[in-house]
DNA sequence: CTTGTACTTGACGTGCACGTCAAGTGTGCC
DNA sequence: GGCACACTTGACGTGCACGTCAAGTACAAG
């Protein structure tokens, strides 16, 4: 197993980021692409952390607050009072996206309510019409 | 029912924002409070206009988009075509939510599954430390 | 060797969503 | 009248997440 790599190129279009995106990511500490010279080579390890990125700013997180939850995902074999912290965030975030999940169900819910109102009126005024 | 009306104040302390941010959304044209010669007053429906408007924000819209869901819940008696765009922009949007839901599902799946495995190693690093 | 293409590192610019003053207005209370 | 307090309208500042040049490098094809 010869850990594939990719370039940026190739990484901006299986993502659909921009260089500029993937170059501010690593420069923030997101990302660790390892180097051929000045090239940056990105890993199967690098491209799972970008899925997590792109998954964490579409929920709304900073990229701070994704670099924090990134570091759960790439638990070591660290002591047990850092694992135990570890777990503690974790269930923080998990809080959260349970929380996040409840709203955009209410969300959801209060969204469908509208859409058959506004289908009562439709129906209503197509009525009206064939009265006619 | 003489229509209850809030100071700019009051809503921020009821919801947590600043006058700024009212201020803001207002010159944005997703708040229209009435006016008391230079103050604003904020009546029940500005509430519940801001409600979805913060709530819009935590789904990580911008408020450009936020302005035009929000015409999603003012429907007004409008002509059939008008009710009719309504009704696509809202079942657009609809799709939007189920897909974020679904995606959040995921991470929250994922989340778990990750927290399980960080038990795992602290009953194993809790479970050699008793045999010792 | 030239050309092209993909990549690199700075450095400055941009859009959004406000924050932060400054300077003034209106209202109630003593 | 004088004061506090809440509010007002500009105008400029700020943090984030990049966008957009400029200038250079590395390498393969012709």
């Amino acid at each position: 197993m010869t850990e594939q790599t990719y370039s940026i190129g190739q990484m901006c279009a299986d993502f659909e980021v921009t260089p500029r995106a993937l170059r501010f990511y690593e420069y923030k500490e997101l990302l660790a692409p390892i180097r051929d010279g000045q090239r940056r080579l990105f890993t199967n390890t690098c491209r799972a952390r970008l899925k997590l990125i792109l998954r964490g700013k579409r929920f709304g997180f900073s990229l701070m607050e994704i670099k924090d939850l990134l570091d759960l995902y790439t638990v070591g074999d660290g002591q047990v009072t850092q694992l135990s912290a570890t777990l503690e965030a974790a269930q923080r975030h998990h809080g959260d996206l349970i929380a996040q999940r409840d709203e955009l169900n209410q969300a959801i819910a209060d969204m469908e309510e509208q859409m058959r109102m506004v289908q009562q009126m439709l129906d209503e005024k197509g009525a009206a019409r064939a009265a006619q």
